[in-house]
DNA sequence: TATTGTTATACTCTATAACTATA
DNA sequence: TATAGTTATAGAGTATAACAATA
């Protein structure tokens, strides 16, 4: 009467497809449904500062930028208070960027109002549904982090 | 010895959390690692157009984008050869867009390069993985869709 | 001489305002 | 006169090339 113990098969590249866009529609919705104080690319370089300074090549890198670009972007950054620059002790060259408590209050309060549309929705699906959708999420980090 | 029967109680703000990064984590990698043929914006609007033709005002309105935005990006899609202009035959102000041959082969193509990335990766995973997969996709597609 | 970061310049996408043509 | 679409112009983000400061 119960189920084989074996799961039925999937079709791997439509799973693919549909799985795919439903992860797309999510992520644009939550950008959208959040309005944002920061525009999007200078939130990203703030997000990814953490504790540790990083130098503008650095930044650049990581966001797949170019040095002028991320140049510009830091600017503004620090302009508006969100980022601070530090000399290197070692290398006079070297500019580093910290992020100040204002950064940090901007970040946490994006992420809370990002977090807070989808927690909304999820709040309305059954535990087990919860739990599913826990275990979704464990794959996918692990699927995309190789 | 089993579990008992109600799944047990998950924190949705951590959910919401974990998940949303996961989505964005999987949209980012797959957007990332297409190299992509034609721009993301000119491929969005491509990507919409089915059998039926649209105006130009239409694919503004979908596209959340401004009347001479679309007008332009049009114009670069007829251009190319993937739409051509159709006139309306009761309106003469309005520009029907149609998708051609090679505009479908290239939506086709960048969704299959799209979706084999992602493919490989949960070719990988269980049976009983991919089938919690398939329905976490449904679950996500249920959210925001509403 | 090599490297880090910035400034100079150009290109693309987007927007608002003005314009043309159809209703 | 109202609407669909296009052209005119401007603003923002990015890129490559040239430059300044430091190693």
């Amino acid at each position: 009467m119960p189920a084989p113990a074996s799961a039925p098969q999937i079709p791997v590249p439509e799973l693919a497809h549909t799985l795919r866009m439903a992860c797309m529609r999510v992520a644009r919705r939550v950008r959208y449904e959040s309005g944002g104080t920061v525009a999007p690319h200078l939130f990203s370089v703030l997000a990814q500062l953490g504790s540790e300074a990083r130098t503008v090549g650095e930044l650049a890198t990581i966001e797949q930028v170019s040095a002028p670009s991320m140049s510009r972007t830091v600017a503004q950054l620090c302009e508006g208070g969100y980022l601070t620059r530090m000399a290197d002790e070692h290398d006079g060259r070297l500019v580093r960027l910290a992020i100040t408590e204002l950064g940090e209050q901007t970040v946490r309060g994006e992420r809370e109002r990002r977090d807070r549309w989808f927690t909304e929705r999820l709040e309305k699906l059954s535990d087990e549904d919860q739990v599913l959708l826990a275990r979704a999420a464990e794959l996918l980090e692990e699927l995309v982090a190789r």
